[in-house]
RNA sequence: GCGCCUGUGGCGAAAUUGGUAGACGCGCUAGACUUAGGAUCUAGUAACUCCGGUUGUGUAGGUUCGAGUCCUAUCAGGCGCACCA
């Protein structure tokens, strides 16, 4: 019986379907292990052979915790909403639904070809109503709540309320987006529509207008995230910063606990670091400048309040409040025509301009130290969504002030001694303070360190300002004026107020459009839905959610993916608790992974979870580029050049399509075939073969180079598909896929096959296993084992190939030895192993067989091997018995015949053993 | 500019605490066998060599009896953040 894949595969896939072998259910009496794939953009183009490399890692580290007695959560499902979808239905007219349902069946398709564990009962599609209904609950929560800073922790608006009803602002623990102050008088005194527009300040979930990239060609806001280098990361459209009205999440407030986390969690220290980039804690202080002739004040954030004696100039952000506050009459016009030019710019403009450009307010801040007065400008180089969007600028010490001053022709004061500032500024924070003293402040002397602290705590002490720490990390802008999304459960009131949907009313369905582009208007595509009211006849919110919306809490949904009354029940959340294996890309570092753990920590804090990380263990897979071919065509003719022949003519190279290339030797007649204008190519060989070029680049339709699992699967099975990733090197590495090898772990399959079957029957004994037999395979056991729990299945693949090298060396037939490397071997290849498990007539799955473990004693040497080192060279190999104690081994190496050869007379200076390895003699 | 990661044969890559560098696989070379296959099996495969050896983990130093591994500097490549005060 030869070892038949395509038979073998069908039928166990069949089986586990049949007997549901993958469907688990929360069962007390067993420890839980939660194993999760990111799960896909199901996208029109279908897997590539890339896509599945961290899902194979993972459905092998599922198995293996099943294997070990774990109740093992392994679902996926689909993350269905999404640009591409949507951009091909206002091309085509075709519904996203449509064409998203018809690529999830592709996509489940080519999945289930690989033999995967998923749990299938559990699938998600975030665009399903039974789901999206709890992503619409947790923006509704979100909007009912408030940030409490006291006790770090989202709390329901009402408190706040009653807070404000008794006290106003003052003593208010809440984060808000907004400095305003006011009396409990002043907010009792408020209109019901400036209430609610105050309260919007505080809101989890908030509708306020804000700076956004919005995209003119999408049509639409993006989040931060989205957008890279100015340009859409979707699409490469360019995005421009506006001010808009939008839905956002207030996930700065939770930016303090999100970076503290992080170390409660075992991530990669890449990701980690990129969050934390992308968070960007400073700590500073916020300090109050008096503006010259007002009594106005303006405050300020620097991280550098040691420089306060070098401020000459003071800087607002063309967007800051305060600008109106200060200008004068006659540099109205100007600082307008100024703000006017600077609207007009895209982020993408203003990044490749990197030219100085500012405008003069016309006013002057008092220094608070040094009571001197400093003229205030405006230049977009000041931000205005980070610190307070005003600074005071120090150009001896910060290269951007610098660039500005020159530019200006402002005064430069060195603050440190022997700093050179006459080319540039020194923003370094070392060196000696100097220029820094008078009767209110001295840090003469000080290293730049102590004066930052010795400042910090003269501005708190004289009430100048307050030590204050800033996060980069901005509010998530959570409305996109797309079609293809979950609909806000919002209307509007009389008086244009929005007002949440009772939870009964969810979900709120998508309505129907005719055409899913915006409106003549420039409304967002539900405008054109017919009756899009709430039950109450008012109207509802225009705008859909964006991507990560659905993508946020889906690893809770799993747990409990049919509960119509909660997203989890406490039972199953309970039970199943957070991801405790998270497999997926690191694109998501800064977009995802960061909303998760938000929306995650929000629901934790209303006790809806019980855990306030959402994945315990993060692995990121690396990319897989393609590997593309050549043909070398000689220049206006149809005749093409092997590879190593072709310096000998003119040639242009030409991608040709990988699939019709094997270990890069052309197949010449499917070349002919391929194209018809090869129809009748010519081709000069070297040894009878043509040979083709290749190089690394994107797996992409255009370079031919994209290699479908379902090929693999087809010419070599589903489990030689899995072993080869797995083997093609560490799995969190990018590397280029080359089936080049693929023949490697095939024969290895078919190889072990070939041990366990002679002909049509098992050519297995029921003898005891010899020694040497029992050393090899538990060898196999220790190192798959260790492997596996470090991710590195590809040194694991290795082990397998090398443990049957041994055993068919060893001529084993023992049967008791093949059944425990099948069950080491099955996470890896299941339907083989299924196969295998069942010839040797077991009657269950070989899923929940147990794996073995490994016995020290079949390891021992009864005999160690010490190899002599003289003059730094291995000399001679000694044999003594295990556990010989050091200054033996040392007497046996001397004695040995081989010690008089090597060391011709002379005496050791000095001998070192290593135990069970070698011994040294140094001369 | 700041931060993180990676540099090992023709190729993908191995190498617990520093302990015979290159496991395993591909490719290549030679041979065997044959029901001529998408085979299988055996041996060899870092480089140089006067066949004694010598040199080899991006480069240059250092620590050590001993360094791919530790330290310092430097080069190259990749990733992230970037008018963030």
């Amino acid at each position: 019986m030869d070892y038949n894949f395509r038979e073998i595969e069908q039928k166990w896939q069949q089986w586990w379907r049949d007997n549901q072998v993958y469907k688990v259910d929360i069962d007390p009496s067993r420890p839980k292990f939660y194993v999760l794939d990111m799960f896909p953009y199901p996208s029109g183009a279908g897997l590539h052979v890339g896509h599945p490399l961290g899902y194979i890692g993972s459905d092998i580290y599922a198995r293996y915790k099943r294997l070990h007695g774990f109740n093992v959560l392994h679902p996926m499902g689909y993350d269905a909403y999404g640009l591409p979808a949507e951009q091909y239905a206002i091309q085509t007219g075709q519904h996203p639904e449509v064409t998203t349902v018809k690529n999830i069946t592709r996509y489940r398709e080519q999945l289930d070809k690989i033999g995967f564990c998923y749990d299938w009962s559990r699938e998600v599609r975030t665009c399903d109503p039974q789901y999206y209904k709890w992503t619409q609950w947790a923006f509704l929560q979100m909007y009912k709540s408030y940030y409490n800073t006291a006790i770090e922790k989202a709390c329901p608006i009402e408190e706040l309320i009653a807070h404000f009803e008794q006290y106003g602002t003052d003593g208010c623990n809440a984060y808000s987006g907004s400095s305003a102050t006011f009396t409990a008088d002043e907010w009792n005194a408020m209109s019901k529509v400036e209430k609610e527009n105050t309260l919007m300040d505080y809101r989890i979930a908030y509708r306020g207008k804000t700076m956004v990239n919005w995209c003119p060609q999408l049509g639409t806001v993006l989040a931060n995230d989205e957008v890279s280098e100015g340009v859409s990361v979707r699409g490469g459209y360019p995005v421009e910063q506006k001010v808009m009205n939008q839905w956002c999440l207030r996930v700065s407030a939770y930016a303090p606990r999100l970076l503290r986390d992080l170390d409660t969690i075992e991530w990669t220290e890449s990701i980690k670091e990129t969050q934390r980039n992308w968070i960007g804690y400073s700590e500073g202080a916020e300090m109050n400048f008096e503006v010259a002739g007002t009594g106005k004040n303006l405050l300020i954030f620097t991280t550098r309040a040691d420089t306060i004696f070098g401020v000459t100039f003071m800087v607002l952000a063309p967007e800051s409040e305060y600008v109106d506050e200060v200008v004068t009459a006659e540099q109205r016009q100007a600082v307008d025509n100024y703000l006017d030019e600077v609207k007009h710019k895209t982020e993408r403009e203003r990044m490749i301009e990197k030219k100085v450009s500012g405008v003069f307010t016309g006013s002057y801040a008092i220094n608070p130290v040094t009571g001197k007065e400093i003229p205030i400008y405006v230049s977009d180089y000041v931000l205005a969504g980070y610190g307070t969007g005003a600074i005071m600028a120090v150009p001896a010490h910060y290269s951007r002030d610098y660039a500005f001053a020159r530019h200006f022709d402002l005064p430069i004061i060195p603050l440190v001694e022997g700093a050179d500032v006459t080319e540039e500024s020194f923003d370094a924070k070392e060196g000696i303070m100097m220029n820094s003293s008078n009767d209110l402040l001295q840090l003469n002397g000080l290293t730049v360190k102590e004066a930052i602290e010795k400042t910090k705590r003269f501005i708190a002490e004289t009430g100048l300002g307050r030590v204050k720490v800033n996060y980069r990390l901005r509010d998530a802008i959570f409305s996109r004026q797309r079609y293809w999304g979950e609909p806000f459960p919002i209307y509007y009131d009389q008086d244009g107020q929005p007002q949440p949907l009772d939870e009964s009313e969810l979900p709120l369905l998508l309505p129907e459009v005719d055409a899913f582009l915006p409106t003549e208007t420039g409304e967002p595509p539900l405008a054109r839905a017919k009756n899009w009211v709430a039950s109450n006849g008012r109207p509802l919110e225009l705008c859909t959610m964006p991507g990560f919306a659905g993508s946020s809490a889906y690893y809770l949904r799993y747990m409990d993916p049919h509960n119509d009354q909660a997203l989890v029940s406490h039972e199953a959340d309970g039970y199943w608790r957070q991801v405790d294996l998270y497999v997926g890309g690191t694109e998501h570092a800064t977009g995802h992974l960061i909303y998760s753990r938000f929306w995650n920590k929000f629901l934790y804090d209303y006790g809806y979870v019980c855990e306030s990380e959402p994945f315990r263990k993060l692995v990121n897979q690396g990319m897989i580029q393609g590997r593309s071919n050549f043909v070398y065509r000689i220049k206006d003719t149809n005749k093409f050049v092997s590879y190593n022949l072709k310096d000998q003519y003119e040639v242009t190279p030409i991608h040709v399509d990988v699939n019709i290339v094997s270990n890069d030797a052309l197949d010449i007649d499917k070349f002919r075939e391929w194209r018809p204008e090869y129809k009748n190519a010519e081709f000069i060989l070297e040894n009878g073969k043509y040979i083709c070029g290749w190089a690394i680049e994107k797996m992409s339709k255009s370079m031919f180079n994209v290699v479908n699992p379902d090929s693999i699967v087809e010419w070599y099975g589903a489990d030689t598909l899995r072993l080869y990733e797995m083997f093609l090197g560490p799995l969190e590495a990018s590397k280029p896929w080359d089936t080049n090898g693929i023949d490697g772990v095939h024969n290895f399959i078919k190889k072990f096959w070939n041990l366990i079957f002679k002909g049509d029957r098992l050519a297995l004994t029921d003898r005891p296993a010899t020694p040497d037999e029992l050393k090899s395979l538990h060898k196999l056991i220790k190192k798959v084992t260790g492997d596996i729990e470090n991710f590195s299945f590809n040194t694991s693949v290795a082990a397998f190939m090398i443990c049957r090298n041994e055993l068919q060396a060893l001529k084993c037939d023992a049967r008791e030895v093949y059944e425990q490397f099948i069950v080491l071997l099955a996470p890896f290849a299941p339907h083989l192993c299924e196969e295998l498990w069942h010839a040797l007539g077991h009657s269950g799955t070989v899923c929940d067989a147990q794996w073995p473990e490994w016995n020290e004693d079949y390891l021992k040497e009864s005999t160690t091997k010490y190899t002599v080192m003289i003059k730094g060279r291995p000399r001679y190999d000694i044999f003594v018995p295990a556990g010989t104690e050091a200054a033996e081994v040392e007497k046996a190496a001397l004695t040995h015949e081989g010690a008089a050869k090597w060391l011709e007379g002379a005496t050791p200076k000095k001998v070192i053993v290593v135990p069970n390895k070698l011994v040294n003699i140094v001369l």
